[in-house]
DNA sequence: CTTGACATGTAATGCTATAACATATCAACA
DNA sequence: TGTTGATATGTTATAGCATTACATGTCAAG
């Protein structure tokens, strides 16, 4: 499976087979990599799919409780944690958020599309954007490790007239 | 003056006068644009000058209240925002932090370099990047108001062997 | 010298995140 | 199969970041 040019979050789609596809997707990943994909964990990544939203931690947990899990905030942290170290979400600094990775298992550069008005997230393909970020940071000498791309602007739906 | 490509934060430099033309540039900046340059907003950007890191809002809290001013949050979250809202300071997500701008009023889209070693911070041009942002924003039909561009990694010296 | 806009002082609170330690679960191996 | 070590979870407490709300002060225009 390749990533898609156009991100569906601001599309209308089949939600459920986007989600469920995805799912699916950490699931085998998961397996292959002898990951440990609990019920927490598992269920965090759940909660995270069900939208092309960003969440708080402190939603998630209230989210998670509501299941029978504990409600102390390390629950919700270290699954969250869990899940952005081995690529099946990713976080989303400037909104202080949490999203699933809608492309766990590929390598790619996620440029994280914001929309302002009505929040969603979409994860943009950033190839060229870490391609230029590496010919900006060579210059000074400098290594990267990590990068963090987030855009913050207007989804199509959003900047269309009401 | 234009950007220098490779940025001084990295490397030895003769600091005052960095600082001093940095604070000088924002200085006619301000009066250029009727901006009111208060005392607590010269004093933070001065804080912030003094090094090539980033501060955090309680950091730059207690340096201002060493100076005579009010020792609550809203003090330092206030001049800060001044600062960002008009150019004279970035905010760093990833550090929840705050960097005085090298190069204030210049039209620059800049990438923080971020060292993980010795917590200093570059800011490196980003038009291309800028550029190739466009570009996987474009075609999901998203438009672009604001950035954050980061990258952690080791600075030249950091990565050089001890 | 009044007015209105902007800036600052101050108190209280809310949200985000982690440290530290106890307990439990599970898989590998003796 | 029982021990052990690694990993995961429960739980308490606290640290760190940020904002709301309202009172007070300052300054320039009219």
């Amino acid at each position: 499976m390749t990533i898609d040019p156009v991100p569906l979050a601001f599309s209308e789609h089949d939600h459920e087979t986007c989600s469920g596809g995805v799912l699916a997707q950490a699931g085998a990943l998961a397996a292959s990599r002898g990951l440990r994909l609990t019920p927490v964990r598992r269920r965090t990544l759940e909660i995270l799919l069900e939208s092309h939203r960003a969440m708080g931690a402190y939603e998630v947990l209230e989210r998670l409780s509501a299941d029978g899990f504990a409600k102390q905030p390390p629950v919700a942290y270290r699954a969250l944690e869990f899940l952005v170290e081995n690529g099946l979400a990713h976080r989303i600094r400037r909104l202080n958020a949490f999203a699933a990775c809608m492309h766990p298992g590929e390598r790619h550069s996620p440029v994280f599309l914001i929309c302002k008005s009505c929040d969603h997230i979409a994860e943009a393909q950033g190839a060229h954007v870490a391609t230029a970020l590496e010919a900006a940071a060579t210059p000074a000498g400098f290594s990267i490790e990590r990068t963090n791309v987030e855009a913050l602007g207007l989804c199509p739906a959003c900047a269309a007239p009401a």
